[in-house]
DNA sequence: TAGAATATTAAACAGTGTTTAATTAATTTT
DNA sequence: AAAATTAATTAAACACTGTTTAATATTCTA
């Protein structure tokens, strides 16, 4: 046997090849600018193929968001070693940060874009898998914060899409080219100075 | 004379029934998703004659974008009134957050959706005016606060930047449904109570 | 009323996502 | 090994999209 595995593994690498000419093309031009045909001939085959391994567009799309989401994660791992839950709530921070101007298009396709397809396995739980995840870290550590007396007259939930409302409010302006309001000398550094401005008022 | 001036106006007059079509297209099934066909047929006319009163879709979302701003700063003029720098600060982010919360769609075209069309006009200044102004009375409204002793080591432009960074994370992550993560009990008023807490660590 | 200017349209172009039926290639069965 | 079956792949079509063009209808001017 293995033959039929063979064949899984073989159907697998076209499937890959795809998503990574997808990919490519997703974070060069643009989803919205990219067409099945220009995925198609960058890996010289006929469009047809694509939906033989994908649904339609959207499911190529939600692909790419959830490595999008397992790149994040793995960067996030070396949180566990920081013992101080604010230190860590900071880190967690410069980490999202960086991210997200590291990987603009990235950033983009997980977090600013339209999103009707994030419950496209789950539509009847409401809810959002790998954000959801994401997000329940960022309420440990502050619920851990206010546990050791941070923030006081605070409360968790509130408090966690607050600060996660910052970060991606400083990136995603940024992203969606509304920086411009800037000087331009402060432009490029407006972003990481936003966010030290929210630590100081943390304190 | 006078005639030529009737000529103009009613000119002008199907440049309002166009952009008034595609303002209710526009914030009913979203920008991309209605087509030149689309707003043709509503006003009853063939797609060809928009072409007439716009260069092209981009000039249409462009005047929009206009009209929602505004708005905007027509709800922010009671500020006046308000002669505490820090109330003022509060006041604003209100009314920011009320706004993006009732028009949602028309905050999506101004502040979300991708922007290659601002600097339509003045592409060489690498600004953007609407904007810009906005952005500068929430900028001097931070320099009155620094200046009467609030925020003591802070600095007005990054401050500046990231109060303008939550109230925007606040709102664009709920526009793009990106709340699900929020319990379903909290979700609908996740986004004031973020403002409330941020409030709070402002004192 | 004839001629010029303007407003409006129908038709076309090149592109899109997606589906269909037909074709080619590979695998299994006889 | 040859035939039958199944899977992989494609070409062609469908109904759309934004935009341009040339032709038509309307209005204004002289």
């Amino acid at each position: 046997m293995g033959i039929t595995d063979r064949k899984e593994r073989e159907k697998e690498e076209l499937k890959e090849t795809i998503l990574k000419a997808a990919k490519t093309l997703f974070l060069e031009k643009g989803v919205e600018k990219t067409s099945m045909r220009n995925i198609a001939d960058r890996i010289e085959y006929s469009p047809g193929i694509i939906y033989h391994y994908f649904k339609d567009k959207n499911e190529i799309f939600h692909a790419l968001h959830q490595e999008g989401f397992k790149a994040l994660g793995e960067k996030m791992e070396i949180l566990s070693v920081i013992r101080d839950p604010l230190e860590r709530l900071k880190v967690m921070g410069k980490i999202y940060v960086k991210f997200a101007m590291e990987n603009p298009d990235m950033y983009d396709l997980m977090f600013i874009k339209e999103a009707p397809l994030c419950h496209v396995f789950d539509s009847e739980k409401e809810e959002w898998i790998e954000g959801g995840g994401a997000f329940n870290s960022l309420r440990m550590t502050i619920e851990e914060s206010l546990a050791q007396g941070y923030f006081p007259g605070h409360e968790s939930e509130s408090l966690a899409y607050m600060v996660w409302s910052v970060v991606h409010g400083l990136v995603s302006l940024h992203i969606r080219k509304r920086c411009e309001v800037i000087d331009l000398t402060r432009r490029e550094n407006i972003v990481d100075e936003g966010l030290d401005a929210f630590f100081k008022l943390l304190g």
